[in-house]
RNA sequence: GGUGGGGUACCGAAGCGGUCAAACGGGGCAGACUGUAAAUCUGCUGGCUAAGCCUUCGUAGGUUCGAAUCCUACCCCCACCA
């Protein structure tokens, strides 16, 4: 299966260039993918490009991952109606160094044949001088022709927000790092979701004017959910890739939870199973939902190369017991090993000790519940439980001797939300 | 610049002197059902020392026993005209 084949197969080729496809064919080529380091860590919805890029490596091709340390410090008006916040120079640097580290999860950036590599752009930005870059660049694109991009031509049209000289010439800056990688590194593809479709195509044009060279472009589809709800978002917010930002757990706990009708289209996109296994994936899905095998595959296999095989193990564990219901019977060392991945606070020994602690107090102190007014009608509603215990008065008490083993007490709101409290 | 309309809780949108912590819809959270799914049904959705109190209806003042509702000034939006 070609490059190409794989990517229209797993439904991640939005749109090409025409050549895109016998270039690759022919020989090894060397594609690139810019990432915004507007975070310090990546989430999953970056995620398509990012495999995008793996299946381009395993191809037998070369990516390159361009960390846009210059135009991050520019932003992007592509999908955006508002004018960007700026990022410092040294917050940019940070997170461009935590990128590269969670990519090389994805990409061999050791392999003698064909290494991924990763390039900021500031390199060249930071160097080009304004007068240089207006001749040597600007001269080549028409004001008329950018007024006509979608991107640009929304925010120009609307009076209220307008945008930035600066934003205005942030798709000149992204056409010009093709030209360099052109020049620097013989690159001659350009991928990203379909909203950067006007940027590659811009790109195109211009390493063809200032290189005379061929180059192409292809897009993924930008990622939704089955609902056309966004993809990524969790009830705690993005789902991160930095186990800092969201726990192993909890990232596993997102692919188990994908709906349904997703499930089989994400496991394609996020992991690199054949054909055959994923059409079986996909039968047995169909005719023993229940069992849940396809998500268990999807999330097992995304988790473990983003996490390890430690991570993926006591996030299972974890999974194990909370979702099998029973923690009467484990012992304290084996609850702080499972849940060491579930989201924690401490309490001191002496709240619990006397008259014990209010359960309204303990959801709301711990963060659970976000006030004490929330714990009381989640408890009304009977969302509320203590070491899997249902809570069933507002007034219900908890002491020491309710701790397991007088350590630990485990909040739980609603069927997933678990929270532990550390007796300290 | 002219004329008219408007700013209400997370969002949309009612209310136009007391019965308004504010209808209704969406979203969110929780419960039931199930399979940690979807759909559906139900409840909740400002805070608190909770049958009471406190803070909220663009901002600041004023009238009134009492204002989201009336008056004044200011700020900001929208539509049409120029």
């Amino acid at each position: 299966m070609s490059l190409l084949e794989e990517y229209r197969w797993r439904g991640m080729l939005q749109d090409s260039t025409e050549g895109a496809e016998a270039a690759l064919a022919e020989g090894s080529v060397t594609a690139y993918i810019g990432f915004d380091p507007t975070a310090a860590s990546l989430h999953v919805g970056t995620l398509v490009p990012i495999m995008g890029l793996m299946h381009l490596q395993r191809a037998g091709h070369h990516p390159i991952v361009l960390v846009g340390g210059g135009t991050g410090l520019i932003g992007d008006p592509s999908g955006k109606t508002e004018e960007r916040q700026l990022l410092t120079k040294e917050k940019t640097a940070d997170n461009i160094a935590a990128i590269r580290g969670q990519l090389e999860h994805f990409l061999d950036f050791e392999g003698s044949t064909n290494p991924a590599r990763t390039v900021d752009n500031l390199d060249w930005l930071g160097e080009i001088s304004m007068v240089d870059f207006l001749r040597d660049v600007g001269k080549h694109f028409s004001v008329n022709a950018l007024l006509k991009k979608e991107s640009v031509r929304r925010r120009v049209e609307n009076e209220e927000t307008g945008i930035s000289y600066t934003e205005f010439s942030y798709a000149l800056l992204q056409a010009y790092d093709f030209v360099q990688l052109n020049e620097r590194y013989g690159c001659t593809l350009q991928m990203g979701g379909s909203d950067q479709w006007g940027n590659i195509t811009v790109g195109i044009d211009l390493v063809r004017r200032m290189r005379g060279e061929k180059a192409y472009g292809i897009t993924y589809p930008l990622m939704t959910g089955a609902g056309g709800h966004k993809f990524g978002k969790s009830e705690a917010g993005a789902v991160w890739l930095d186990p800092a930002l969201t726990s192993p757990y909890r990232f596993y706990q997102f692919w188990m939870a994908v709906d349904d009708q997703d499930v089989i289209r994400y496991i394609r996109y996020f992991t690199l199973l054949g054909p055959e296994e994923i059409s079986g994936l996909e039968s047995t899905h169909a005719e023993r939902p229940h069992e849940r095998t396809a998500h268990r595959a999807l999330a097992e296999d995304v988790t473990r190369r983003v996490h390890g095989s430690d991570g993926l193990a006591s996030a299972q564990r974890a999974t194990e017991v909370l979702f099998g219901g029973e923690i009467a019977g484990l012992r304290a060392d084996e609850i702080a090993e499972v849940f060491s991945d579930v989201p924690a606070s401490e309490m001191a020994r002496a709240g619990l000790e006397g008259d014990g602690t209010g359960v309204l107090d303990l959801f709301a102190e711990a963060g659970v519940c976000k006030s004490r007014g929330e714990a009381r009608r989640s408890i009304e509603g009977g969302g509320l439980s203590v070491n899997n215990v249902r809570v069933e008065h507002i007034e219900a008490v908890v002491r020491v001797d309710d701790a397991i083993e007088g350590r630990f007490l485990l909040l739980r709101k609603g069927k997933k939300n678990y929270h532990m409290v550390r007796v300290v």
